[in-house]
DNA sequence: ACCTCAAATCAAAAAGTTTTGATATGATTA
DNA sequence: TAATCATATCAAAACTTTTTGATTTGAGGT
């Protein structure tokens, strides 16, 4: 089941309503930590909690300058998810095969 | 943050290492419950409780036959998927907007 | 009607994730 | 170098999800 684990990885990233509307913040362009911990009810620790996780699934890089951290979407980042949820969810004709149970 | 719960649905079915394994057994073709269970170290119950899941989401589908429930992999649920994973990592241009912490 | 089988539901326990507040680290400023 | 600021890490508490075993439901078969 370990190869799961990495796969789940990325979209545990976005089961966290909390990472969700990070996400939405940063659509709009890059934000360092400050900023998008305001308009949100989270606190320091619980957004660089959050942060981390969103950076590990590679959907989201980040760059220090200075004593700020700054996050932006990463578009590798996503198109890598996009593949990976499209190989885990479509069908593959190559090994189809019979339900041994109903025959289907 | 009600809106989030709702697309963190989809992405949810795909975190658990077990809910991987049953897509992958679906990606070669409809399969019963009983037959996905056999391979897994899962019980019935348990079976039932990710099947819950994964059909709540959109991604797979599923019809009776008799006492037996079939499960297969929805091409809509994928489709939904992909735009909806499209959607919220993906920078909106229109609104996009400078950091007003850094001015970047 | 009764029996059997497949799957769903339930409640409690176990495991995993998120939040919180305190403390640590590392860069800049005085 | 000490003071301050931004962020990271840590451990414990709070919360959520998953697993388990028992029970229920619903479709056939006898």
């Amino acid at each position: 089941m370990g190869a799961y684990q990495e796969s789940a990885k990325v979209f545990k990233a976005l089961c966290d309503p909390k990472r969700l509307a990070i996400l939405e913040q940063l659509r709009s362009g890059e934000k360092c930590a400050c900023v998008l911990q305001e308009p949100m009810e989270l606190t320091q620790s619980g957004l660089s909690y959050h942060m981390k996780i969103l950076c590990d699934s590679g959907l989201v890089e980040s760059w220090q300058e200075g004593k700020w951290t700054h996050y932006r979407l990463s578009e590798a980042g996503r198109e890598n998810a996009v593949k990976l949820l499209l190989t885990i969810t479509t069908p593959d004709v190559a090994q189809e095969s019979k339900c041994f149970s109903c025959g289907r």
